[in-house]
DNA sequence: TTGTTTTATCGTAATATTGCAATATAAAAA
DNA sequence: TTTTTATATTGCAATATTACGATAAAACAA
């Protein structure tokens, strides 16, 4: 196969493996960090700061966008990217929550 | 192509990236949660819990083992997986962080 | 209008991931 | 020893991801 056995497993799962597999490219981390550096979140620069063509980049920020990591307007010509912290505080949530119940554990 | 340009990124956001390829799976989230849910780490019937055939699940846990997310030790005949504790706070630390930072940011 | 700038999409080649049957390995039980 | 039980590895087919050249689309400038 290769595809996903997506039916077996929860909403649940399904959507915080989604949110991982966003994160899971270096160059999407590179992004997210980029945005965290920018004072404002009038972007439009991002190809520029990275090793990867246009369409690459282009392509890693539609992946961003679907996993609603972060947030794209159009301004003018360009478009205005900054990150989502409703998706942020709820994958530090989800790790905070498992780093609570590991406290109570033999390990 | 299809590999990444592992190269042209630098070495924590490669490691960052890998720890969330690792769970960007559901079998390897439901695997995470399964462990949390157990009283003990002593383990062993993961095969059972999951609706994925033996030789898949191990290939999942062999993932996470090497992305540190999770440890094993043998145990007889059985393993012991647990999650270690280290990884799961340097992900929790890793969108603290991010967190605090978009605080101060317009969005 | 035409040209310029910025971002998106298409098409495609290279590579990676997923899943499992078959098989192997390792430790304990009989 | 042989058998059983639990986990790992191999090999392969199906599918997904990554990267980018070529091209398109959208907004503004001249």
């Amino acid at each position: 196969m290769g595809a996903s056995k997506t039916d077996s497993f929860s909403v649940e799962q399904n959507e915080m493996a989604n949110l991982f597999k966003a994160l899971s490219h270096p160059a999407r981390i590179a992004i997210v960090e980029y945005l965290l550096t920018v004072d404002s979140c009038i972007c439009g620069d991002i190809v520029n700061e990275l090793p990867l063509a246009q369409p690459t980049i282009s392509q890693h920020l539609k992946e961003l966008k679907n996993a609603n990591i972060i947030k794209g307007t159009v301004e003018g010509t360009a478009i205005c990217y900054c990150l989502n912290p409703d998706t942020i505080a709820k994958i530090e949530n989800h790790f905070g929550m498992i780093g609570h119940k590991l406290k109570n554990k033999c390990c």
